[in-house]
Order: C-alpha cells, then structure tokens, then sequence
DNA sequence: GTCTATAGAATGATAGAC
DNA sequence: GTCTATCATTCTATAGAC
C-alpha cells in the first residue's frame, strides 16, 4: 500500500518537489557550477523561464538539498545520543545512522560532500558540516580516553579517517544496485572496529 | 641543499610549471568549473591574454594536472608490485605509496578525485583511475583466498571503503600542518588491518 | 473565474578564447 | 582589450484542468 498523491489543482506538470529532486540528481552528474539552468531545463523538457516559475534561483536548489542532507546527518546524530548506553554503542549507532542518511538521501548528501563554499549559501553548508564534525571528534576522543578505541591514533584523524570511509560511499553507491545498506553499515562497523586482518 | 632554478633566458615572468602549479592550487579552491580564466589572472597578477601565451586552455592546465595525478599512482602500484613479498606486503606498500602520492602531489590528485566526467579529458582521465582501481579489486581479491585479509567482506566493498579511507585524506590534508605523512600511513594501515578497537 | 504550469523574448553580466 | 557564446534571471502572456 503506496502513499496517495494528494490530487492536485491547475495545470498538471512538474510540481515543486520534482523539480528539486531531478536538478539534484543532475548537478550530481554533472557538478554544480557545470550544470546550467539551460541544461536542467533541457533535462525536464521545460524552457528556462518555466524552471522559475518552480524556484527563485538556481542557489536555492542547492540550499534546499544541502539543508535536507544536514538535517539527516544532525537527526542521525541525537538519535544516537539520545538512546543512551556507552559511548561505544553511540557511535556504532551513529555510524549506522549516517550511512543510512547517506544511502537513503545520497544525492542531497553528495552535494554536501562536494561543497567548495564559494557563496554564503556554500559556506553556512560547511559550517554546519564542520559543527557537526566537531561533536562526532568529541565523541571519538570520550571512547578513547574510557579505552573502549585504542589511544594510540590521534583522535581528529580516527575521526577523519572513519567518517572518510564512510563518506567516500556516497561516491559509488546507487540504490538500485545489489548492497543494502545494512550489509554495508557492518562492513563499515567490521572494519573500523576489527580490522581486515584475520583473528 | 635545494635544487637550483636553470637561469632563465627573455623576459621575467612566470613560466609554464609556475601557472600551472598556482592554476591547479586555484581550481582546488574553488573547484574547476568555478574558477575563470580571468580568476587566475587576477591570482597571478596577469592579463588573460597574457595567461594564454603559457597554455593553450583551461582544460589544458586540467589535462596536466590528472596526468601528473595517474602518472604518481600508477607508479605506486607498479612499485609496490615489483618488490615482490606476499600479497599482504604489496598491499601494504601501495596504501603507503598512494598516501605518499597522496601528499606530495595533493592538489593534484584532488582534482582527479573530484572529476565529474564532463568532457573528453576527464573521461579519459576516470577511464584510467577506473582501471588502477580495477587493479588493485584483483590483489585485495588474491589476499582475501590467501587467507591474509578476512574473507566475509566483498573484496569489492572492503577495496572501495579501504581507498575511500586513503582518499578522503585529499580532503583536509595540508602539507603544513602538524601531521606527517608517515604517521598517517601508519595510522591508515593500523584501522584497515586491526582495527580501532583495543585488543 | 481560479489555480498552477508553461513559453517566448530580452535583460545585463560574465564566460573562454585570441 | 575584443570577440562571440553562454550564463542566470525577469517580464509578460498564455495553456490547460477544475
């Protein structure tokens, strides 16, 4: 049993939403700044002045998708939080949760990844991000100093290198292909935690 | 001792690898597509039509930039292969090759990893990353029916998650700030191998 | 008539190339 | 500096479903 579409009055076309998820998967293909109005008018088979008719500017695509991507990865983050248990289960979860958001909204949370911050809108994005980061290094730093991650690796890196591991996901996985999320979110977990090595 | 510049015959001014070098560090900056002809100028403190005596495109100084990229890798892994040992130890030689490569060469090697196949050039250029990819799927592969890497992880995932590790370094690493390359090498074979939680 | 989606033509600014 | 092409954007008007 699928959601009904609420009917719709007027012209029937693209509606709002449509547009926004077609222009992400677009400037994904493309980049953001390659990607003209004129192509992702072309792509809908709508003139440009149409397209405007949908969205005041070309940057509010982007602050859309970039605001859906943020809100995934902070909700991932207080959920973990908020289910309490030791800080080792918080960022099993977390991890879990991230991929989950990155899986389930990988065009929006792509575009995050790829953010350079060369307008406001780029770099109130990244700020977020970077806020973002900071809470998950506390984290990391808490479970090392409790000896539940082993101390000999500098947090911010452990950090930067668990998260660009997952991360790096949003650069290959397409959700009609044949890994779950799930079978990924343990493989992740595997290996961050235990390593490839054989025990 | 530092390598003596060859004196140089005309009129001062910048040379081709001294363009291309600020070219490349520009185009990280603010991405390729956002970067303009007359951005790099302007960094330079040139004309544009003075930009276009050293080259004779902006895709040109993109072209040598992925070359020098490819070139780096594709000699990691060629040296790596040639030192012989097990399968375990090649591999482990190349994550640290490519983490050199990684380092020395960075700008260029993040703009390879940030290529949208938009035109000729850059699919040539994800054409030859694809294939050093491919590469290195058959060691991981042969290390997994050796028994020296664990086997209940596709060797497709663990390949694209371990390199995803490797290159999500391009993403923050400065060559002048307080980590060295070695010790991220070390850090990087220590998670993919053991792991981060304590034995 | 009302509501939404759509076109066509033209704006000024900036692009890469020479 | 100059060229032409293309950029994002706007104005005004209309098409189609209730």
């Amino acid at each position: 049993m699928t959601a009904q579409a609420a009917p719709r009055r007027g012209r029937p076309g693209y509606d709002r939403a449509e547009v926004l998820r077609i222009a992400v998967e677009l400037f994904n293909q493309q980049g953001y700044d390659a990607t003209s109005v004129a192509d992702l008018a072309q792509r809908l088979g709508l003139s440009k002045s149409a397209l405007y008719h949908h969205f005041d500017s070309k940057e509010q695509l982007l602050s859309l998708a970039l605001d859906d991507a943020l809100n995934g990865l902070e909700s991932a983050l207080e959920t973990a939080l908020a289910e309490g248990g030791g800080v080792a289960d918080t960022l099993t979860r977390l991890i879990r949760g991230a991929i989950l958001v990155l899986t389930e909204q990988q065009p929006q949370v792509t575009l995050l990844l790829r953010l350079r911050g060369n307008s406001p809108v780029e770099t109130a994005a990244l700020e977020r991000r970077r806020s973002f980061d900071q809470k998950v290094m506390a984290l990391v730093r808490q479970a090392q100093s409790e000896g539940v991650l082993r101390g000999d690796i500098d947090a911010g890196i452990a950090t930067r290198l668990v998260f660009g591991m997952v991360n790096s996901i949003a650069e290959w996985y397409r959700p009609a292909g044949s890994v779950a999320a799930e079978e990924l979110s343990g493989d992740v977990i595997a290996i961050a935690l235990e390593g490839l090595q054989p025990r």
